[in-house]
DNA sequence: ACCTGAACACCGTTCAAGT
DNA sequence: ACCTGAACACCGTTCAAGT
């Protein structure tokens, strides 16, 4: 018996955190984060989109909730490394298993990868990147500066990522085939570099950018040791 | 005499594609992204919300606009620039450009940064990146890679920093004060790293940041040469 | 050709009211 | 305690109408 069925009227509450936060991210996963709104999450709840308000401050709140969700996901999936792994091996596990959640939830990233959720999942993911660079012996601030450009390195391509995958189907369509409707067919004239590379250009995938940008990251953190 | 006062009514248009993108531009950039709207720019430049659709397809194509006029500045920032200069050099620059624009116009950069716009600033810019990385000899397929490798870098740091500078007020507040508000006070035992880092770590710069990135993606690319 | 204004189908959030 | 429903102040966009 919950304490929910315990009060006064004795039915159970029909919404909680959890089922919110689920549903919130089952909507915006399925038809992107524009579809993410309290009425449309209301009337999937079955409940008025009000109700809502019983359990989040705001929208603001829900976003930061689904966002802390898909962190505390990523560190979870890491559980296994240890005291005594290679620094590098534990950069790149984390960088992995980010971009793993963000291409199972590009639209939670898309929402909140510019922001500070200072929930659990944020915490320990924080302290988890921040342990492994301590380790180097550097200084607080050069250490600081590090785990910085690791994060931002990490947090703004999956994002950027993101958003550019849930962005509306016509804007996405247009923007996808901007390629080869545009750069394509440029003039050689004006525009030799582009011209002489669009075939490659457009099979670049975004995991072969990410890789090379987060190795990039460890080099120049290992440059500093 | 323009061609527009030469028409039937014989007065001149209220609404040019010029103006609708300088004030567009200015509300965005003193009241935030989410203040680009139809209805405000209308009211801003004292027509019906309506009357841009005369000069421009739907929202989205307005932003797109004002995406390129920013990358075109950017562009415009670098004419000094040579055959014969060091790509290092060029590199570095491009990379300065992108920052200043995105300090002076966030809230554009925030729309735009994960889109393309197809527009005549982008194309001058990948073709300056293209023809810059294309002097390096490496194959079709690696100097495609580093092209991506190097403007996602610089479009995804800058579009977080805009993003995270441009949040509606009450969020921006949150975010900042996040570090001293959960991070600063987290207990030792627990988050032992964090909390021997978290001076240093609130006074690292996006700047010092976007800086070590840049350099790491420039490290990284000679490194491949 | 260019702009207006009503209309449609939406938003987030507040607040009084119900149970 | 928890949810409803009306209300407020907004959105982007379409379309017929005006000049």
């Amino acid at each position: 018996m919950t304490k929910a069925t315990r009060q006064a009227g004795g039915s159970a509450p029909a919404l909680s955190v959890d089922k919110i936060v689920e549903h919130a991210l089952e909507l915006a996963e399925r038809e992107g984060p524009g579809a993410l709104t309290m009425r449309r999450l209301g009337s999937r709840l079955g409940v008025d989109a009000t109700a809502v308000y019983r359990h989040f401050r705001d929208k603001d709140e829900l976003v930061l909730a689904l966002g802390d969700r898909t962190i505390a996901r990523a560190h979870a999936s890491l559980v296994d490394l240890g005291e005594h792994d290679d620094w590098r091996h534990v950069l790149r596990r984390i960088a992995e298993a980010n971009w793993e959640q963000c291409q199972a939830y590009p639209a939670v990233y898309s929402l909140m990868f510019a922001r500070v959720t200072g929930g659990p999942g944020e915490r320990s993911m924080v302290e988890l990147i921040m342990s492994t660079l301590a380790k180097l012996g550097l200084s607080q601030e050069k250490t600081a500066l590090l785990y910085r450009l690791f994060v931002d390195t990490v947090l703004s391509l999956c994002g950027m990522n993101a958003t550019a995958r849930t962005l509306p189907p016509d804007i996405l369509e247009k923007d996808t085939t901007a390629w080869s409707r545009v750069y394509a067919v440029l003039p050689h004239e004006g525009y030799p570099a582009i011209r002489g590379h669009a075939d490659a250009l457009v099979s670049v995938t975004g995991e072969q950018i990410y890789r090379a940008s987060v190795e990039s990251t460890i080099a120049y953190i290992a440059a500093q040791v």
